[in-house]
DNA sequence: AAAGTAGTTTAGAAATCTTCTAATATTCTT
DNA sequence: AAGAATATTAGAAGATTTCTAAACTACTTT
């Protein structure tokens, strides 16, 4: 039922060469269940699964995979950015003590009554992050 | 109505030694309509408002203001802080091409239907960011 | 298969934002 | 006025992210 479950399939399905690197990256992020990852997470996650990535290129991956929809971008924290490989509609908890970002589906939280944008915008996106305190 | 409509009465009722350049800061910031800044906006304006005060003393009064609960840190961009007046249960409409914030008022947006907190944690805060796109 | 070309990766430098340091200055208390 | 506690500051340092331009790899054409 997961039309791109291959690393391979879903780089060339998104127009994006699948070097080596890439391919690596994608298997470690779309392989298992979604995930939410820091580039020096992700950078040190390749090292130790053997894959020789600069941080550079962690970076522009991590950029390429958002702008072609495979991942998208959390802001939760002022000084690290998350990149959730899950493009679905859904919201975060965000554990400020460990820094651990959780999925809230997109069913499990409704936002009524929201105010229309103002003119001459669209909206993009709504997030809702709850912040949470205390253990985890 | 305001019961701390001046500078000095909010430092003191605060805690806070009202230094010369922590009054001059909250003058800015609070004696006029609610606002969002950054750290570099606000040194930049308070520099052309002729009051001296290094950014390391900017930073040093919105980290004190925001502990006090005189202003809250908003984390819409992963790359800079915003700091907002506002204290009241609110969330934002975030101009993405500009970096401007606007308020959206609690009242006009519901938040439904939250899941529960994980266990061992608390709800410190729901933020819900309207992101958009387009002029303004 | 070889060659060409377009796109990638890389190390390291640079940029940007924020925090730290420790010396100096200010505010508050006595 | 003096002493103690707290603030401010310039500049250095830290942290994350982006840039640069050289080397490399993947794809296309021959």
């Amino acid at each position: 039922m997961r039309p791109f479950s291959h690393a391979l399939e879903r780089l060339r399905a998104a127009g994006l060469r699948p070097t080596r690197q890439r391919l690596a990256l994608a298997k470690l992020l779309f392989e298992q269940e979604d995930r939410h990852v820091t580039a020096e997470a992700l950078h040190a996650e390749a090292a130790s699964a053997g894959i020789r990535v600069s941080l550079a290129t962690i970076y522009n991956t991590l950029h390429q995979f958002t702008e072609v929809g495979l991942m998208r971008e959390i802001v939760v924290d002022a000084q690290r950015s998350y990149f959730d490989t899950n493009t679905a509609d859904h919201h975060h908890f965000f554990f400020e003590q460990s820094g651990h970002l959780q999925d809230i589906k997109g069913e499990d939280v409704t936002v009524a009554e929201m105010p229309p944008a103002p003119a001459g915008t669209r909206v993009k996106r709504v997030d809702v992050i709850v912040r949470l305190e205390g253990d985890k």
